[in-house]
DNA sequence: CGACATCTTGACTACAGTCAATACTAGTGG
DNA sequence: CCACTAGTATTGACTGTAGTCAAGATGTCG
């Protein structure tokens, strides 16, 4: 499983980004894209494989392009909890340190816009929109960790599972920029086993809580991925979040 | 419980200050020090007082001087997760966000060195090693939430305990400069309420564990508070973290 | 089809939570 | 000085939620 298969990539020119506007690069002016785009590489990772390992030298920054890759944890018995979901212009990597403090693994085939760490970093001290930029992504993760504390800390199997649901179907809505109106429904990115580390539960009790969300018609399963939510507000009252949706708000 | 006491507390120069070295400033020049100093004020809020709550606007950013505040969450039934727990240095608010996500509660007297978030904002920007500095706490903070998400995910309750001793412990260490030679003792700076908000555990559980080392020997009370840990290396097998200390490398 | 991943369900267990009684400590006022 | 109170902590008995172990179902791909 140490095998790290990279594919090349054709190379996209940043102002045709897909995630130029949500990036670490978002703030950019046009020069200084032009210096980003001569400094950038991409790498692919098929899905199931490792990005990089907790502990390995990592000499290299990169933002997600496309496909989703996780941020684990592992104790020497196998426990594992997951501590980071990252999507398409999430980053991945730290400035000012070498060695990877998580497994990175992709879930799906994911596409990598890689830069040289040094590179990187020698480009943020000239560039301050990208430290800008980086600090606001990184505010927003922490404050996401926070809220995901409370998931592990204090909410109930059914809660985890509603709460999971509900940020996938936000990010999902965000996406597709669509009304809250109609049977909102999606694929589950994610398999029941790593539903479970994400949410610090087993992936049996996954599976019945899932199953108890269909029998009490919160919601609906075609299949063991595709999801639909007849009604949004009954699945955020099953959350435990306030009623009105803090986090929605 | 509403009332916010403040007390102005004598101004210190930044030069004197005792969280210099590590704080949001330290990485500031003299004639930035002086620009700062300028725009500063002290406040202090007494033990139990709240600092500010969740949602509530917050027009200021301050970093901790002295004494321990807590980020808290808590769901409308009261259950009630920390998420954060700040110490001398740490830095408060957030800027380019004018609502408080979380309530911030000083568990001892506390002192801000506080500045109105506006003016903060203007300085940020003409200053860039204020944003560096921001952005590496930033990290170092999202590095430790998600520690924390694997102990409140996949740890048991006497490893939550022996943990949060453990980071207790390291800190303690860090800020007396000693080796890590001869039996460790120091006072909790947390009630067990305040330890099973912190753990994602209830009061009693947390009396019971303490309890249950203290009778196993890896730690030895004196009063409700004292503790002694006669074999450190004893009390990190207990953390189930990596043998020879992974978070303490 | 058969092989393997993934998922579901059942039976039983165990860890931590709940409810409740009691102890300890510090502070207040008669 | 002691009684009283309030906050904090400990311990016990019992319960319940989620974990464990195991069998079997479902789905996918060669």
């Amino acid at each position: 499983m140490r095998a790290q298969p990279q594919v090349t990539t054709p190379h996209i020119q940043c102002e045709d980004c897909p995630i130029l506007h949500r990036a670490v690069c978002a703030k950019c002016e046009t020069d200084e894209l032009q210096e980003l785009d001569a400094l950038k590489y991409y790498r692919t990772v098929p899905a199931g494989h490792t990005v990089v390992w907790s502990g390995d030298e990592m000499d290299f920054v990169a933002s997600i392009v496309s496909g989703i890759a996780t941020l684990t944890q592992t104790m020497e018995d196998g426990r594992t909890q997951m501590v980071g979901l990252l999507l398409p212009s999430d980053f991945v990597g730290r400035p000012g340190r070498s060695e990877a403090a998580f497994d990175v693994t992709a879930t799906t085939d994911v596409t990598l816009c890689c830069f040289r760490k040094k590179t990187f970093e020698e480009m943020m001290m000239r560039t301050p929109r990208i430290g800008q930029r980086l600090l606001e992504m990184t505010l927003d993760e922490l404050d996401a960790a926070r809220e995901w504390m409370l998931l592990l800390g204090r909410k109930t199997a059914r809660e985890k599972i509603a709460t999971l649901l509900a940020i996938i179907v936000r990010r999902d809505a965000s996406l597709r920029l669509m009304g809250k109106d109609g049977p909102l429904e999606f694929d589950l990115p994610l398999t029941r086993e790593a539903m479970a580390d994400y949410l610090g539960l087993t992936l049996e009790t996954v599976s019945r809580q899932i199953s108890a969300l269909r029998k009490s018609g919160v919601i609906e399963l075609k299949g063991k991925r595709h999801i639909t939510i007849p009604d949004l507000d009954r699945l955020l009252e099953e959350t435990g979040d306030d009623a009105d949706g803090g986090m929605f708000a």
